[in-house]
DNA sequence: TTTGTAAATAGGAATGATTACGTTTTGTGC
DNA sequence: GCACAAAACGTAATCATTCCTATTTACAAA
């Protein structure tokens, strides 16, 4: 995913383009680990003086919807970063830093079958801990 | 984990005994899947008028690090269950409910190996969906 | 049994993330 | 350029949770 193929998404669904939406895709673009709301924010007024709350938050929410960005949630705070990937996979993720490292092994298959009677909707599986620069 | 046991262990730890306490066991022993601090709340409230947040939620998170309680995050709000199992084990979760079943299968070993100059702290695995009773 | 004291609780304020909402501004198709 | 719907502003509200101080209580030692 880059900032240009995310404008084209947001085209293609009938949303404005806009020069606050470019900025925030280049800040996930050039983050490239996951931030939170704050980040963003952070990022944002240093650019646009007074920029509000409900820029930031509904624009992560639509970014999310539309798979320009995926999410976590981690300690209480929805984290975001740029979608990284096509196909299905799980991340490690750095405490310090936001970092990723994708895992494309996943035990679903095998689990499905034990879980006969339940309606499964999704999953999350996701490795916590340091990366190589953090520790 | 029953009350009894609950109670040695904060015994042990040095923990002093109340019928608060005793009955927040209660409520978690009856229940035996996951519940919030709100459901707590209503059933402490019907029993101790004016209990305080405090005591709901300091005690959470005391039965929580004596793990007592097992916890998970889920949209934002913290949900606790009366543990379940001495043996490393996740978790099928009823969105609507709250039940959970054990899932013993975890695919930690086979990745710690890819992940070799990653400190790993800890991780989740959950499968989110509906139980048979509620779907 | 009484008493000292550290732990527990009450009551409510504070915090932090997120959502809501009426008004104003701005992109975009015509 | 114009009209209109979408986006953004500014700020209040909400929701879960934590924090703080005064008061009460459980428990152990005398």
């Amino acid at each position: 995913m880059n900032t240009k193929k995310a404008l084209a998404i947001l085209k293609e669904a009938g949303y404005k383009y806009t020069d606050k939406r470019e900025s925030i895709l280049t800040f996930f673009e050039q983050e490239d680990r996951y931030r939170s709301a704050k980040d963003l924010l952070d990022y944002m007024e240093a650019r646009y003086e007074g920029i509000s709350f409900d820029t930031i938050y509904r624009n992560l929410n639509l970014f999310d919807e539309l798979e320009i960005l995926e999410s976590t949630e981690l300690d209480g705070e929805k984290l975001y970063q740029i979608s990284c990937a096509d196909h299905h996979h799980h991340h490690f993720i750095c405490r310090t830093c936001g970092v990723t490292q994708e895992i494309d092994l996943c035990p679903m298959d095998e689990i499905a079958k034990k879980l006969n009677n339940y309606m499964i909707e999704d999953h999350k599986f996701e490795i916590y801990g340091l990366c190589p620069v953090c520790h």
